[in-house]
DNA sequence: GTCAGTGCAAACCCTTTGCAGAAAG
DNA sequence: CTTTCTGCAAAGGGTTTGCACTGAC
């Protein structure tokens, strides 16, 4: 049975990868799918770039065109998250439950923080004729000045 | 006396931004004064190029080179806080103590959250060797669908 | 055969930079 | 005078786009 998930931390299986674009409404192709295994072999937080170099890393599979289209694609069917962290680039998160980041200003790494160690008190009204997309914690660390 | 900093409402005198800029350990010129008085007429949130059109709106002062360096400047110094919000682009906050954002994604819109409509309950443990900078809270609306 | 997906290169847009000239003290 | 700031234009870097080609049903 295919019940893996980005949710899962276990590399889902090739047919695991061809459920979940089926289920988000995604024809699979070559492309696709070898950059879905790439995203959701584990958690983590990559920019198009480390995509693009990881899935030709073992041949020519991608041009970096389809590799920004995909990711634009996958981000919106809601399989992965975009981050905006960082004002030079955009970072996609293989996990879409809810979680917020560490992010490390000096070396750019992102880390992820569990939603219950991270809680919102009481979030404020919202404004007139708007609804929740989603609320961005973003906890900015520096290295420690000993 | 000169009372008034980026923290106050009321918009700030001549003096008050020569001031506020000899606080910050910056020289003031011509083009960092107007830029000053623009940015902190009031507490907002505006982008660079917003920023170049509101200065050279009654003649030519600043170029778009003193304008991107200024607002870095202003940043490095404390006196405005950058913001990331958009993939597209830096936004700048007059408003630099504790407090959080709304951002509409359909407008592009910024709005702020006051600090105890918004409180973390709890931080959790921070990673070896880093120390907190800051902690950056977006929530994220759209337009609701009536 | 049809239509969606892909690849290439060029275009785009925001931002940064190099360097010569201007301004401030 | 000397040093810092400014302006211009060009370069930079991530991302998007136009359009012809490919490939899957």
């Amino acid at each position: 049975m295919a019940e893996n998930t980005q949710h899962s931390h276990r590399p889902p299986s090739v047919s695991d990868i061809t459920d979940m674009l089926a289920q988000h409404g995604i024809a699979h192709t070559q492309q696709r799918n070898k950059i879905a295994q790439i995203l959701f072999a584990r958690p983590q937080h990559l920019s198009a770039d480390q995509v693009l170099e990881r899935v030709n890393s073992e041949g020519n599979i991608a041009s970096k065109a389809t590799v920004y289209n995909t990711l634009g694609l996958f981000a919106r069917k809601g399989l992965i998250r975009e981050l905006i962290v960082d004002s030079s680039k955009v970072f996609y998160d293989s996990s879409t439950h809810a979680h917020h980041h560490f992010y490390h200003v000096d070396t750019g790494e992102l880390q992820d923080i569990n939603a219950q160690d991270l809680v919102v008190q009481h979030l404020p009204d919202l404004p007139e004729g708007s609804e929740l997309e989603r609320i961005d914690i973003i906890v900015r660390l520096r290295a420690k000045a000993e």
